[in-house]
This record gives structure tokens, C-alpha cells and sequence, in this order.
DNA sequence: GGCTTTTATGTTGCTAAATTTCATAAATCG
DNA sequence: CGATTTATGAAATTTAGCAACATAAAAGCC
């Protein structure tokens, strides 16, 4: 099944545009996609007011087999998606739901983009730099892109490398002047004209580091850096609104970091083991306990 | 379904310590998970040379409640781990598609079972405190809770609120040794049982702080926290698995963000309206960039 | 507005899939 | 070496999913 969109995307389309029957079934798939993962059609059926052939119709049209395939589907979304909440849902005001509606459908919105739009010949380039880098340096600043940059350490370290990120100028300029061709210099920046950021990668490449910049196409950083992974927000000028591009961003990191950890192989798996095993020392004796917290 | 390993790794024993036929089912499993995880029990039961009561009977014997739920743990374990537990390593091209699907399609599914499930009843509560607060602290530790309480930090001083995040434990402690009835405290722990967190939660509130979690339900911060959002980490023994726990918390940072921009009302626009203006300064003069970088 | 055509949805009955029951073969044990 | 347990399969039963057909609603059209 070739999908050009996820599941839940599909699923999501058809609350909206789908007619009558289809919205009922499909918002109440999106309400308990666990329960549905698993039911019967019948139950399924029954559940969302509508009859059988409508939920096999509805699987067939969302690009599925059958109900089996859409179950199946469905089933590995949830394996890696995880359900974070106990489930409380009540019906909501409608100004809650319009906060529920702009926060997650921002967010969704940009992840679907990034999808659809991220070259992933760059990030295997960029993880191929990584995993064989003695050191790397992740630059950020400003809230959004020193969290990422924060972000990117955070996952790299795991994986045994040695990583820094830095936040503050002095430090990224400090850094970025011992830098060596052994070095991968990955920079963060919405706009791509943060100063100390753009100085650090020019003064790293000067030194020979492999310099990487997610940021605008076209903005200082990205012509100073190496590798560009172009990174754009699209304005909104709605000041209340979250800014959702940060989902994005991050699903970059977590992209960066998932391939990294293949390209350096099953050898990352002790060092993960090693953390997990040292956390339990701290917190409550439970092995299951996520890394890191 | 009581799972203390994970599917293959119960399957492997049984290739190993089963009797005959089922050690002859269990490897030709292990050999195709992919094509088990779609045939029928009747396929499944020719390939493997055994019968189909057999092979319901070792889906049981594995925990499952039958073929149809074993086969919806084999899809989740594929989902996550098709990388590795492949026999063939796959192409560049599909793992590439694999990661992408993986990492976005995770995410994805970690925000809408968020809408679905998450309770505004609780975020308005918190946003009510929030905006009426003299000071809001904001603690976490270890990586991804540490980046959430500075994602917070990030959304709400823009708001014009005096906030502060801390993910060092002494410097937690401190700041809610000086908390007072005017404080809002918000803790983020993904297992609960942070030490310092949890400290600081009881300090802070033994000052007379309000008091907010966003932890594990009945981990010793959920029972130190006045208002508790619950939000939990389902145990997944697979290490390479990406975590989208985060895109869930730090949508439910936005979401406490957005409601209490609201809550406070139009004048928060003046203080984003200066941000914005002192960051035009330092970086290009576009006006549509997004605040902070 | 009333007619036809199209589209959406539901009802019925059939087919295939999974599971239980029961029978038989193999292994284990005294 | 028979008795008893355990492993496995065949047949019957139950259940799930689906296709074909039927009906209702909607959209055109005169």
C-alpha cells in the first residue's frame, strides 16, 4: 500500500469533507482509534450509527483493502503514536474545542508539510556526517531553536555520541573556533539571521567542520553552511496562535536522530541500555521507565 | 494482555523451548513476520506445516487472545522495528520511507489521540491560575522534561508573565523555597518520580503555591500536585523506537499557553507586539518572522 | 414543482476465517 | 510395556467481513 499520506491525515479528511454517514463514522474512529484498531465491524458499526458495508466502504476509500488492512494500519499507527492520555472525553465547549482545533491542527498540518516536502537524501547525508563525526556541536538561539538545538544533544548523546549545544553566543562562537574537520556543526534557526549562529558556522567551516543550518532557504545561515536542510515558516500573522512550525522542526531532529542511530547500527543499542539502566538508580525501580524522562 | 516482552522476543523462545510443530511454526514466523502479519490463519498453518487449531493455540500460548490480536502485536512490532527485524536490509530508498512514516506518522497520531482524549477541563483550570499568578515557575529534569519546562517558559513570558524555568534541582528547590500563595508551580515529569521535581512541588506548595503536575497518574508527583494532568508513557521495551511522547506534551504546553494567553485577553499583544519589535533590531528587519527564532 | 438520474446508505444472505470440540497420535512415566 | 499425559489434527461451529441488491436521499433538469 503505497500511502502518500498517513492514516490519520486520511481519516481526518474525510470528517470534513466526507458526507453524512462518513463524518459520523470517521470522527468516531478518531475518537477512540484504539477501540477501533481492534473491533469488530460490526461493533464499529453499530458504535458510529451506520451500517457495515459503510465502514468496509469507508475503509476501501480511505486507500485500504478492506477493514483488516485499515485495522492493520491503524494498529501500527498507534504502536508508534502511544497513548500518552487517560481518556477523559466529554463533549467540549466549542471555544476549547477551537483551541484544540488551532494548537493540534496546526500542528498536523505541519507535520503532514514536512512530510511531504523533507528530502531525506539530506538527512542521510547529514546522519552519515554525524555517525562518523568525533565530535558534534548543535546551535541554536532564540526560544525555538536553542530548544531544538537542546533537542538534537539530547537524542544524539544517546546514541553514544559526543555532542554539545549551545545557546549562547559567546559559547557557540567559542566552540565553533576549536572546531576541526572531525567536527559536524548543526545549526537551527527559523530565520537564518541569527548573528552568533551564522558567525559560528563561518568561523567552524573556516576550521574544516562539516557545517549543516535547518533555516530559510536563502537567509545568511543558508548560504553560509554546508548542507541546508531548508526550513521555512509560512506567515501567519495571528499573534495568539502558536507557532506550529516548531512540530516540524522537531520531527527534523527526531528524523536526524532515528537515522543517525541506523546509520551507526545496533551497537547504540548498549549505550541506551546503559542510561535506562542507570536512571533506574534514581527514580523509582522500574526498568520500563522512559529514558531520560 | 499482560506483555513483559515483546512479541518477537516471546516468539524466539518458543522456537527454541517449544515442541515440535510449534517450533516449527515460531521460526518460519521469525523467518516472514511481514507475511504472517497479513495471512490468514489458514496460509499461515499450510506455510508452517502444522494445523490451524495449532497455530490459534501458540497465538495463546504467546498471551494473545487469539490469531487476530497476535497479529495486531506482530503489526506494531513491525511498525516500529521493521528496520531491524527485517531479514533482508532493505533498500536506502524504503528505509528512508520507513523512518519518515515512522517518525511523522508517530507524530501525528500522538496529537490526534491527544485532541481526543485530552481534558480541557483541567488546561482552563490551569490557565486560570496561570494568568492570575504574580510568578509562574516552571520545573523539569531530565531531557525531554526539561525541554518542555523551557518550552513553557518560552510561550508564557511572552505573554507579559513573570516566569521562570529550572532544570537544575537546586535551583529548583530554591526558587519554591521563596514560592507564595501567588505562585504557580507546573512540574514536568514523564515518570513522576523525580526527585528534585518532586520536592520542589512539595515545598513550593507547603508555601501555599498552586500546585500543577504533568506526570504519570499515581507517581509520587501526581500525589504531590494539587491539579494533576495525566499523561503517561506507555512501556515499550524497543529501544530504536522514536518517542512521540513529546510532540503530545508539547502540544499540551500550547495548549496551557493558548488558553491562558486568552484567559488574559488582548492586552498580552502588547507585550508580543515588543518582543517583536527588539527582535527587528538583531535580525532581518521582516516583520512577519516568528517571535524568538 | 415534478420528473429523472445519480449518489449515498442500509438489508440480506453468502463466503471465508477463526475457534471450539472431539478424536487420534506421540511422548512420558511408572 | 501398558497407562496416562501431552501434542496435534479433522471436523463442526461460530463469527467476521463482504458483495449484491434494494431503498432512500440528493442533485439535476425540464
Amino acid at each position: 500500500m503505497k500511502a502518500t499520506q498517513d492514516i490519520i491525515t486520511r481519516v481526518r479528511r474525510w470528517a470534513e469533507d466526507g458526507s453524512k454517514a462518513e463524518r459520523r463514522l470517521a470522527s468516531m474512529i478518531l475518537s477512540d482509534l484504539a477501540y477501533v484498531s481492534k473491533a469488530t465491524i460490526a461493533d464499529i458499526a453499530s458504535r458510529a450509527g451506520v451500517s457495515e458495508p459503510t465502514v468496509t466502504r469507508f475503509a476501501r476509500a480511505l486507500g485500504c483493502e478492506g477493514i483488516r488492512d485499515f485495522k492493520y494500519h491503524l494498529a501500527q499507527a498507534l504502536a508508534v503514536g502511544g497513548n500518552y492520555l487517560n481518556p477523559a472525553p466529554l463533549q467540549r465547549e466549542e471555544r476549547e474545542e477551537r483551541v484544540l482545533a488551532a494548537v493540534c491542527g496546526g500542528a498536523m498540518t505541519a507535520i503532514e508539510r514536512l512530510r511531504s516536502s523533507v528530502g531525506m537524501e539530506t538527512i542521510g547525508l547529514i546522519a552519515d556526517h554525524i555517525s562518523t563525526a568525533r565530535s558534534v556541536l548543535s546551535y541554536g538561539s532564540g526560544g525555538n531553536s536553542s530548544i531544538m538545538a537542546m533537542e538534537l544533544h539530547n537524542r544524539l548523546f544517546r546514541l553514544g555520541l559526543s555532542v554539545l549545544s549551545h545557546s549562547d553566543g559567546q559559547m557557540q562562537r567559542m566552540t565553533a573556533s576549536v572546531a576541526t574537520p572531525e567536527t559536524v556543526v548543526i545549526a537551527f534557526s527559523i530565520s537564518g539571521y541569527s548573528p552568533s549562529v551564522v558567525d559560528s558556522v563561518r568561523i567552524s567551516r573556516h576550521y574544516g567542520a562539516k557545517t549543516v543550518a535547518v533555516t530559510a532557504p536563502g537567509s545568511a545561515l543558508a548560504r553560509e553552511a554546508e548542507i541546508l536542510l531548508p526550513f521555512s515558516v509560512p506567515e501567519d500573522s495571528n499573534l495568539y496562535k502558536p507557532n506550529s512550525a516548531r512540530y516540524a522542526m522537531m520531527a527534523i531532529v527526531d528524523l536526524i536522530a532515528m537515522t543517525t542511530a541506523e546509520a551507526i547500527g545496533p551497537s547504540v543499542l548498549e549505550g541506551l541500555r546503559r542510561i535506562k539502566h542507570s536512571l533506574s538508580a534514581v527514580n523509582v525501580n522500574d526498568p520500563r521507565l522512559p529514558l531520560g524522562d
